[in-house]
RNA sequence: GGGGCCGUGGGGUAGCUUGGUCUAUCCUCCCGGCUUGGGGUGCCGGAGACCCGGGUUCAAAUCCCGGCGGCCCCA
């Protein structure tokens, strides 16, 4: 039965679908006269508030608290790490002027936020006691960006960006928010249905300041990867640079061991893309701003009063803690239906005479556009289950298209064939070395994504040889193209 | 950094090579009316565009120069 659903468009030409998409479907209007800067839409920024809910509630539960902090950096505070000014300074938006007058101290606006916080950390963070110290803010965040802009992907403007910042009294217990921010980076991923692979970026490509960096990817359907979250374990450089140090139990001064967690409006894009089809939008149930539409469809010269009808059943259902609309324009219902399926609601009921006439339904499924006839008594019932099924079925599905595209090889020939082919992701064995690395990125015309994480399943199998210089492998490598 | 392409109603486009019946094509969207209603009803009517500046010419959407903006490829 899914094979009635069309993904040819989706899977050949994946940038026109995603671009008209993004505007047809009402997520964003592109036309705002900034490059990369575009304009959220009221029913895309329900979808994202979606998110962002439940991204709160899983801070809420891991004892992260919300602060806000300006969006403008002095350029003093901006340069105190200098691995992180040397990152992001080629992409930073400055503020030269006021009125008419220069600034003394120019100011950026914040790419990211650790040289506006931790400032503050070292004034907050005083004792043993403060710690763990984790906080959290949604904000947006500016990047001038040189390659192509791509909405809600690759943008000037990240206007939903997330960012967790903590401060530990070691390592160790770094390491313990690491997994933490796994954990909750998986329940967001159950939540939106989307599997993803976890890497560790290789130390060229850490984010500027870390200690080691992660990144979370998934499979777009053209086997390029988008990655959609990032976690980083600094350890004590921020700290040292930012001087945020606090007291011990036995009076020493200790510097910080600090973390930070990522994400921003990629989850979006990693929903509409994975999930999509020829027909539009497919959202998960659990973020979609109408979870059911009911379309009624009158006929001339009926008594039965289909309106009357839909509107009970959506009653029940809003009761029942639905999101549910009922569609009641004056034009033919298959326009409706066309109309529905683009904005990816997940589940349409079809109320008519023969329905009314025997206490009946008709529920169609976005995910697969199929259709069922149920009993008006059970109509709850049956609308959450085939909510469960839509979860499901849009996961496994997704997770096939995510193994499908990971390949194993042995050598860099093996390797650009997959990457001719239907492209995705290649896992290649890898002395370590940064040159023998850098050196597979340009042949196979690749970014390194990194090592599998956790560290246990990086390691290469016995005998195994790095490619490039014939060396033992210690690591396996997964290269891909990315966004 | 190097090379190429392109700016036409809200969106997508035809026209440009060879200047003139361009009073600018078609689809979509939008507005009004009738009709219709279990997968994009049909018909009638309406609104809406040649990126900006300069030049060539009797005549420029079309040719030339400059500016601004966008896209693609390579390093």
């Amino acid at each position: 039965m899914a094979g009635k659903v069309k993904r040819k468009k989706w899977s050949e030409n994946f940038s026109e679908w995603y671009n008209e998409l993004i505007e047809t479907a009402g997520i964003q209007d592109k036309r705002y006269p900034v490059k990369g800067m575009n304009i959220w839409l009221p029913y895309g920024l329900k979808i994202m508030r979606n998110i962002e809910r439940f991204i709160h509630s899983e801070m809420e539960r891991t004892g992260h608290d919300e602060v806000l902090f300006p969006a403008l950096i002095p350029e003093t505070e901006f340069q105190k790490e200098a691995e992180h000014i040397a990152g992001f300074e080629g992409e930073v938006f400055w503020v030269t002027h006021a009125g008419h007058d220069p600034l003394d101290i120019r100011l950026i606006l914040r790419p990211t936020s650790e040289t506006a916080m931790y400032s503050m950390f070292s004034l907050w963070i005083r004792s043993h006691a403060d710690l763990p110290f984790k906080v959290y803010q949604m904000v947006n965040t500016y990047r001038y960006e040189t390659k192509h802009t791509r909405p809600l992907i690759r943008v000037r403007e990240i206007s939903r960006f997330f960012e967790a910042h903590t401060a530990h009294d070691s390592f160790e217990d770094a390491e313990r928010q690491i997994t933490e921010d796994l954990e909750i980076f998986d329940n967001l991923a159950k939540f939106l249905a989307v599997p993803y692979i976890v890497s560790k970026r290789p130390d060229w490509d850490k984010f500027p300041g870390a200690y080691y960096s992660l990144g979370a990817e998934v499979m777009m359907p053209d086997g390029r990867t988008l990655q959609i979250g990032t976690m980083h374990n600094y350890r004590q450089n921020f700290a040292k640079a930012y001087n945020i140090q606090y007291e011990t139990e036995e009076g020493e001064h200790e510097y910080v061991h600090q973390t930070t967690f990522g994400m921003s409006e990629r989850l979006l894009a990693a929903v509409m893309a994975i999930h999509g089809d020829d027909s539009g939008l497919v959202l998960p149930p659990t973020i979609a701003p109408i979870q059911v539409v009911i379309v009624p469809i009158p006929k001339k010269d009926a008594e039965a009063d289909v309106f009357a009808y839909a509107r009970k059943i959506a009653d029940e259902l809003r009761t029942a803690g639905i999101r549910v609309h009922v569609d009641e324009r004056d034009i033919r219902p298959g326009r409706k239906y066309y109309d529905w399926e683009l904005k990816g609601v997940p589940v349409r009921i079809e109320v008519g005479p023969r329905d009314l006439e025997g206490n009946k339904a008709v529920i169609a499924r976005r995910d697969t556009l199929t259709k069922e006839v149920v009993e008006r008594a059970v109509i709850v019932d049956a609308i959450r289950r085939t909510f469960d099924e839509i979860m499901e079925n849009l996961y496994s599905r997704a997770k096939a298209l995510l193994e499908d595209h990971i390949k194993r090889v042995e050598t860099i020939e093996e390797a650009k064939e997959v990457f001719e082919d239907r492209r995705g992701i290649v896992e290649i064995p890898w002395c370590g070395e940064e040159e023998c690395g850098l050196r597979m990125e340009e042949e196979l015309d690749a970014k390194m994504l990194g090592t599998p994480y956790p560290d246990e399943t990086a390691k290469a199998p016995e005998g195994k040889r790095c490619p490039v210089c014939g060396r033992e492998a210690k690591f396996i490598a997964r290269f891909a193209r990315t966004y």
